[in-house]
DNA sequence: GACAGTAATCCTAACCGTTAGGATTTCACA
DNA sequence: TGTGAAATCCTAACGGTTAGGATTACTGTC
């Protein structure tokens, strides 16, 4: 009834992990469809079932920080600065979180989702949730008080400028012209 | 060789919506979730291999005229009045897809997308797709000469004002809304 | 240290979407 | 009428996913 201590939280952590790394090295060396939930279960020394104990589908295995970006996003508006303004603090974490993943070691992931249908519908399929969270510090948000609708925009256009800046050649420049955008876009529905 | 007259492809058009009729009638009146492919198979009297030779997947069935979509949305921007500004005509056709999707009908079968992930999953993962289209033609038009990142976002921010509308309790209101702040990021881009 | 409760894992068998492979029918056109 | 191609069909399987229930491993308590 208490919260437990230590040793089975460590031990299913662990398992999780073992998972993950299993799974994202099979895929990397044999490719995401030559790799079935069967064989990332018996590499990883657990039944088939507990994969999906830890995770909710094949694609999660590769997508396993995906709370992060959520957590991080949302975070960046809830615990900036008092006076400094939404839209720049947004940026810059939306920034970090490119850099993040078009860095040097992310480019064999990138090009194993971008070949896959499956991978690349689940990847959008996130931005829409991001978005409804982070739509929902901004409305929370006292500094803020805008409408609904101008929460939820500007939520999903700073989820498109991410998406848009990990694809693009420059991701710096791209996030630096989209977020030019959007700041005009979010002075328009100034109260 | 020659392009075969009539009665094949009139054939293969009414397999097709019998097809997606049958599935769309099931769906409803059995709940997406509690319909098989084998079910629509064996109820539009076709072969299971047929259903798939038509619509690339079961969500597929669902969202049928997606193409249709994509299609409007192009040549709303391809087909304007010769000087009628970027803006205007997507605000405006966008705004006739949003009142079909919220028309009196379609309500189930949005309560019925809502209620599946997997539909959902499919529906957000067409989102993109068509803002890549849009924003082919928004580079490609000789009246408008933004960036390619300018004409991706808004290419993406139009496709976001139709999402979020069609779920918004006023719609029209929130295409109004979403296209103010739109109008405002697109001028922001000029040369 | 034994014990009860619960969380994590396991095993098996199945369900269902999807596809391969190849046979068969239907149509278009010469 | 015959020929080629397109559409449809049938069967069997593959692979992700889940149900059901057994088993094991940990936790907090007596």
């Amino acid at each position: 009834m208490t919260e437990p201590s230590g040793r089975r939280e460590r031990k299913k952590a662990a398992t999780r992990q073992k998972i993950a790394d299993t799974a994202l090295r099979l895929f990397l060396e044999r490719g995401y469809d030559a790799v079935g939930i069967r064989d990332v279960a018996a590499e990883a020394d657990v039944a088939v079932t507990t994969v999906f104990a830890h995770f909710a589908s094949k694609e999660a295995l590769v997508f396993e920080r995906d709370q992060d970006f959520e957590r991080r996003l949302t975070r960046a508006v809830t615990d900036r600065p008092p006076h400094e303004p939404l839209i720049p603090a947004l940026r810059r974490e939306v920034l970090a979180l490119v850099r993040h993943c078009t860095a040097e070691g992310s480019a064999p992931v990138r090009r194993m989702i971008e070949e896959s249908p499956a991978l690349l519908a689940y990847e959008e399929s996130m931005g829409p949730r991001h978005a409804r969270a982070l739509a929902a510090v901004l409305s929370a948000d006292p500094r803020l008080s805008r409408s609904a609708t101008a929460c939820r925009a500007t939520a999903r256009f700073a989820v498109d400028a991410y998406a848009l800046a990990c694809r693009a050649d420059d991701p710096g420049a791209t996030v630096d012209e989209v977020f030019r955008m959007i700041e005009a876009a979010w002075e328009a529905t100034a109260p």
